[in-house]
DNA sequence: GCGGGTGTCAAACGAACGATTCAAGGACCT
DNA sequence: AGGTCCTTGAATCGTTCGTTTGACACCCGC
């Protein structure tokens, strides 16, 4: 038996992408392992027989999406860093570095855009809790790095305003990436449907003005922390 | 028996509160009537007596919490359209009225302010879809209200840019509130616990620059949409 | 060609769920 | 005191869930 996370053999990997489709669609929640099963044309017990429990197909799907995410992030901010060799890199250069991963990482996927960034939406929305302990520990390295990035871009922002803020950014990505519905009736019939590049390009200049505009927090209560540790979210 | 929505006798009063903290503290769909039953110290029979079914206790839930919210967004955004008297009301005043009733609210609850806004965040995250026909029709009110203002507060942006805006802000919104562990760890021990104001007015400060001085769409996109009509977001 | 992994299958398990039933209370009015 | 309506109680319904079982086929190295 296979237990690796990432499935390479043909039987997990119709599983993984079954229970994508349908998390996709319905939620997380709201998917039964015989529904994945069905979609996969797989027997009830291959779930179990091949990634230990639900729980862990769960692990395996959002794994499967979120790492090269966040390598290609690291990536990008690290190639960054090094072009402006160790002068401030540009505000929109690191929102860019955070953001254009998710497009580029649906254009691999076999889904359709709207299912991935439903898919991408939901895990953070609901199952921010079971995320596996591999992709937590990844999110923590790329919250530090952009922290750091960050914090030279904007030197008259405390960290951990900054980190209030970045909070709030992703808080409208997974949002209008989750909630596709609306996002239609919002640009309904004209122009058809928006792409996810033009989603998050919008997105960005939305981001960008909030990261750096918005006013900082009144002097009195800004209480310099000494170096904001740990501070970690995911996403 | 008596089925209207927002409770008036005690035994819907005290499953609706009992439902209320079990909600807010585990989300909507791992909560069972059996544990709300079990907290409101009555029958598991009470809850289908008394709303029909657990779908009618959520909808009691969510009707007491956002029925009174959006009131008092309509009382403020009249209140200022009648100050300003035809003029456009300043964009922080309407985002003020936007935003300020969620603080007002939780002061009227019983629960403590952690609960109320993660209770309020899992509302969007999880059930949009579930919301009742009555808070539904609600929100188109305030929607449409809000963004006439909004246009003429900002009558360089199309009116689809500042649907797309507000549907950032609310995702930032939401995702703020519900997600209050990363809340706590941000701005751990300095400062103790940040109040809901003070997290509410970092945010309008944060969400008024990227309404405002988010660069516009690029011309050759920007189709102007005869009247944005029922577009329609929760929130 | 034969034994031991490897994978799939139908079937069933126990637990938990929302909902229902029906009898028994209890308040209130006549 | 009797009758009616509203509310609760314990018990149980039928479903669905994730998981487990054990039999059966396959393949491959010896």
């Amino acid at each position: 038996m296979d237990r690796t996370i990432v499935p390479e053999s043909g039987a997990k990997l119709r599983l993984v992408e079954a229970a994508e489709e349908l998390f996709a669609e319905r939620g997380f929640e709201a998917v039964s392992v015989r529904d994945i099963t069905k979609r996969a044309g797989m027997n009830i017990a291959s779930v179990n027989y091949h990634f230990g429990s639900r729980d862990g197909l769960v692990a395996g799907v959002m794994t499967r999406y979120i790492t090269p995410i966040n390598e290609e992030r690291l990536a990008r901010i690290e190639a960054l860093e090094r072009r402006f060799s160790g002068k401030p890199v540009p505000l929109e250069e690191i929102l860019d570095a955070f953001i254009r991963p998710l497009a580029t990482q649906v254009r691999k996927s076999e889904m359709s855009e709207r299912l991935f960034l439903k898919l991408v939406g939901r895990m953070f929305g609901e199952q921010a809790a079971a995320m596996p302990p591999v992709v937590v520990e990844q999110f923590k390295v790329v919250v530090t790095r952009f922290l750091k990035a960050l914090s030279k871009a904007l030197p008259d922002l405390a960290s951990d305003e900054i980190l209030w803020r970045m909070h709030f950014v992703i808080g409208g990505l997974v949002h209008a990436m989750a909630q596709d519905e609306v996002l239609q009736r919002i640009t309904q019939g004209a122009s058809g449907n928006p792409t996810v590049e033009a989603t998050l390009s919008r997105f960005s200049r939305f981001a960008i003005a909030g990261l750096r505009n918005g006013l900082n927090e009144e002097v009195e209560l800004v209480e310099e922390v000494e170096d904001s540790p740990q501070a970690t979210f995911n996403f």
